[in-house]
DNA sequence: CTCTCGATGTTCT
DNA sequence: GAACATCGAGAGG
């Protein structure tokens, strides 16, 4: 095993979702059960710059952790009924993160669809999916990821520039217009589903 | 395949 | 009150 350390995180936060893409996200639930897959879908959030980023009005009980250290897990609760899954980057004190948007299951496929209660394809394609499919929730917020327990990443396939889509971000709508069209969304072309 | 719409509860104005 | 870093069902092409 070979978990993805602190300096992972602490870089340039578009840098890091680029270099998330192909690399395995694991999820353990007690001694028994494994769950994981391949990032294939990243956004940025860049910060208080940034007017799409959660941060950008300052700091708040919901977004605190992205003010803390890198390599920890931002989970926030939204729509009434779905989790999303962050990872925090940048230095301390500089809230970015990462979103992971969508995943490729690799194992534990049989539990990811008895949580997803369905099977196929689309089983962790977008952000609250893949939660919902790795058992990710509230008590995940500020997880530690380089411990390598309950939530942590790998190096797995090399993902190369080329093979690396750029486009604007989803659902920001409220966002101002530079940041509504920054290109901060990253998509694996081989293995893009939407 | 596309589009529209309702669900549901936390957070912010 | 309104908005929300969404999803799935249902209608239509």
């Amino acid at each position: 095993m070979d978990v993805l350390d602190r300096k992972f995180y602490e870089r340039n936060t578009r840098y890091v979702a680029r270099a998330l893409l192909g690399k395995k996200l694991v999820r353990k639930i007690g001694r028994g059960v494994t769950l994981a897959g391949m990032i294939v879908e990243t956004e940025a959030y860049c910060g208080q710059e940034d007017s799409a980023c959660h941060a950008h009005r300052g700091q708040t009980a919901r977004n605190a952790v992205m003010f803390g250290a890198p390599g920890h897990a931002y989970v926030y609760f939204t729509y009434g009924m779905h989790y999303m899954l962050n990872l925090v980057t940048e230095k301390e004190g500089n809230p970015c993160a990462v979103l992971i948007r969508a995943i490729m299951p690799l194992d534990g496929i049989k539990e990811m669809e008895a949580r997803r209660k369905l099977k196929g394809a689309r089983l962790a394609d977008g952000p609250a999916k893949l939660c919902q499919a790795l058992a990710i929730d509230k008590s995940l917020n500020g997880w530690d990821v380089t411990r390598g327990a309950k939530l942590w990443l790998e190096d797995f396939k090399k993902i190369s520039a080329k093979s690396i889509l750029a486009s604007p971000r989803i659902g920001i709508n409220y966002a101002k217009e530079e940041h509504r069209n920054a290109l901060w969304r990253y998509c694996v072309l081989s293995e893009k589903i939407k």
